[in-house]
DNA sequence: GTCGCAAACTTGAATGACTCAAGAGAAGAG
DNA sequence: CTCTTCTCTTGAGTCATTCAAGTTTGCGAC
């Protein structure tokens, strides 16, 4: 419990940022919650330190965001989600039914698709993946009770 | 082009979907509007017919993104965008610093990763690309050279 | 320790892409 | 031509996210 305090106090200062309660606070909300929006951190953030705003909350995330401390993904029609696994160029993979996201390693090797056939010139630093597909549950679904949510 | 008319309704039938008006237009406008935003897409099919409502636009989006007949696209923190190009399995490079969006095809073949190392039970039906990095005329801005050429 | 100030936070309102709902209008099968 | 059903219009509503203004606080400097 402390020593991760501490390791989230040393990840905030490194950046150059300040040390404050909310921001400790969305920082455990997102180790703990992977994948969550900001809605489910902002629930998750007020159980420990309930007097947090909303705003402070999306501050905070697009600031780590922005520094690299953690990472927002955003499917299509779907609101952004965070997590706090960053650096190591995993992908998602995104169920069309539910809207279940996994992580999941290229099969490709480190840095997967990073060459196009074309650049245009571009400089470029990242390849994001998502996988489209559905997930065992929603599969299983479709054969009783009626879809989910998020349709596309 | 009158053709190009009697294409676009051949599409819409094969699809299933009656030909109207305001779909013939947003099918046009997204054509030659590739990578537009439906603001753009509204705007477009006005100038042709100034009465469709934006409810109209919205919903022949909706329709031909779940139909197939265009695919939508979403990059984190931007809204949505259309483009007509389907079933080619190509990509998108995707300027950090103005938006600009430009097709790619991939270096690895057809399908490209879509063999994650571990697909937690997922039926995988598409692998969406994104490459993120710098377009040539934000680089040079950036070194204060002249820009390069016409924004898409 | 305490001062000063930029960074961060709170409160509250605003934005804007997108959706919902209800009724009118038109495509197209028979 | 007629009828059914799909599509369109109008107008209001939603909701994630941002903007703005004023207050508080972290923390380097003295």
């Amino acid at each position: 419990m402390d020593h991760a305090r501490i390791d989230l106090e040393h990840l905030l200062r490194t950046a150059g940022l300040r040390v404050t309660g909310p921001r400790l606070a969305v920082l455990d909300a997102v180790g703990t919650h992977p994948h969550a929006e900001a809605d489910q951190i902002i629930a998750a953030v007020r159980e420990s330190a309930p007097r947090v705003s909303h705003q402070a909350v999306y501050d905070s995330l697009n600031t780590f965001a922005e520094r690299g401390l953690l990472r927002r993904i955003q499917p299509r029609g779907a609101v952004a989600r965070y997590e706090s696994r960053v650096g190591d160029n995993h992908h998602h993979l995104v169920c069309r039914g539910c809207g279940l996201i996994r992580d999941v390693d290229c099969a490709v090797g480190l840095a997967p698709c990073l060459t196009p056939a074309n650049r245009h010139g571009f400089t470029i630093d990242e390849a994001e993946v998502i996988y489209w597909g559905t997930c065992p549950d929603c599969a299983d679904r479709r054969t009783g009770a009626p879809p989910h949510e998020l349709r596309e």
